[in-house]
DNA sequence: TATATTATTCCATTTATTGGAATAATTAAT
DNA sequence: ATTAATTATTCCAATAAATGGAATAATATA
């Protein structure tokens, strides 16, 4: 008794409204129907339509079990395509989301590479900072920073972010450390609102959080204003780690309060799961989730 | 050739890494086992498992195949098991998340209806303004306002909430209407942090959103104290539509900048899909998708 | 009231599936 | 190196299941 076969025929029944026309539908004979019709019941211990001679109506339950038969289905079918296709080329279109400047940093030239790898390939790169909703922009992929809302979406963890607070060896000599995050008041701060609007920063205390509130003297709009500043000797400003992974590198920035350092953030690929993973959404992100965790700057 | 059965023999087999161990775990024959694995190569078109006549291991393609047949056989099992107990009475625990006042107000009215109605049902009612992880903290049913991110989640809407700008008669008479945003300047403003930390009003122009920079002389935490100091012709507040509907229909309360009013949120139902998704978990979110709906006040 | 269509049941026929025996391949033990 | 044991696979006869035509009862339309 093929439960797979059981519902594509219940499907037929309810669709159609009628045993004959499903059986004419899926060219079957009327018996067949109406046998694997009443096994599907018995099975599931429900009387899923309603029928007399003339007529065929779902019943609730029946209604129900039409939408996740469906469901299922088409689950099926994407699973058989995905594992089909996993040795073909990919190709086709992909629509990728990130945030601005990590996806410019990080993603892009994952995304280059890739193109050049599988030539039957394009790519549209969203790069937003706010978070847009995949399933209604008909997005494939999303790069996310930060703990993920209720998604069920598949997420992949491929790394982290440290927000760190630093400053340049010049400063911190003439105006000494920061050994605690009271000690900001006494320094001069800048703000990169590109991060975050509100002026606070946020430490980790043995009392837990702490929302350290901060009186920037300067805010800039841009993260690389804000190294840029602070390379200057300007003063202190906080930034996510990789945007200053290269002067924390060679030197030209340190980090300072790095005990009162928050949680580090998560990294995430996220994408629509099942039925929605064809072959090529799924190699993009072997591919891109392989190089971001083999990136040294996210871990 | 039952497609689901095909699954299960080829996830036996993967785990137990042999076809023999396989047939005697699923009561069947060596030969059957083959057979259907054979099959089953054969339809996807790709080989699922590397094997020699001793060792068995998964290939790439099978390890794939893997996950996403244990992931339908889940499903359909739920599938199975919720439409089988449609008819029997719900039985068993339910947790929710609503936000705390908009729970207090609309969710917990039904959840006590649907506990009276369902004497074998607990609820663990959890109404938190933060937006929890449904998965991670193992919550079946969640209500929010506002546009979803990425939730792959089923979601039903509801209904929706506006953000409405409202004042009492007597202080409109004595300070006049507000007729644009920007008028908002020259009035005794009242906000309501519990609503939002930042000190803007969004609006709604021609030209598109406005955030309109308020300097509101008296923040409070709650908003049954911004209701309280509005009623006392304070000032202007703005808030959810539904935490003012009774002063607005008896008229103790004027909305204001109705016509720039941003986009009023929508409320949705969340809930963790398919196999999760019990009989118990489904008629709780039909009934108190259909109480929400019928809410006047919610829409 | 008559006709046509429908869902269902029965049953002989066809089709598909089944498992034991045989086979070839491979590892572990002697 | 040789033997014994286990494994995946193939063949084939036996069994089980699914199939559709004919018949039947029920229902709606003409």
């Amino acid at each position: 008794m093929d439960r797979f076969h059981l519902m594509s025929v219940y499907i037929a029944v309810a669709e159609e409204r009628g045993f004959a026309s499903a059986a004419r539908r899926l060219g079957m004979s009327p018996p067949a129907v109406t046998r694997a019709i009443a096994a599907l019941e018995q099975r599931l211990g429900v009387r899923l339509l309603n029928r007399t001679t003339r007529h065929v109506r779902t019943t609730e339950a029946g209604h129900r079990y039409l939408e996740d038969a469906r469901r299922v289905l088409d689950e099926v079918d994407a699973v058989d395509q995905a594992v089909s296709g996993i040795n073909a080329e990919p190709r086709g279109h992909l629509a990728i989301t990130a945030p601005v400047m990590f996806g410019r940093m990080f993603v892009m030239p994952g995304i280059v590479e890739y193109l050049e790898r599988y030539p039957a390939t394009e790519i549209s790169a969203l790069l937003l900072d706010r978070d847009v909703n995949l399933l209604a922009e008909g997005i494939d992929v999303g790069v996310r920073i930060g703990e993920l809302a209720d998604s069920s979406m598949r997420a992949l963890k491929v790394g982290s972010v440290r927000q760190v607070v630093c400053a340049s060896p010049g400063y911190l000599r003439r105006h000494g450390k920061p050994e605690r995050p009271r000690d900001l008041s006494a320094h001069t701060l800048i703000n990169s609102s590109a991060v975050s609007d509100v002026p606070n920063w946020i430490f980790n205390t043995a009392q837990g959080m702490r929302n350290q509130r901060i009186q920037p003297r300067l805010v800039v709009t841009s993260n690389a204003a804000a190294v840029e500043a602070a390379l200057a000797d300007f003063g202190l400003t906080r930034l996510l780690s990789y945007q200053v992974a290269p002067q924390l590198a060679d030197g030209k920035l340190q980090i300072v309060l790095e005990e009162f350092e928050p949680e580090p953030r998560p990294i995430h690929i996220v994408h629509r799961e099942g039925r929605f993973a064809s072959p090529t959404v799924r190699s993009f992100i072997d591919f891109i989730a392989a190089r971001l965790r083999a990136d040294s700057l996210l871990n």
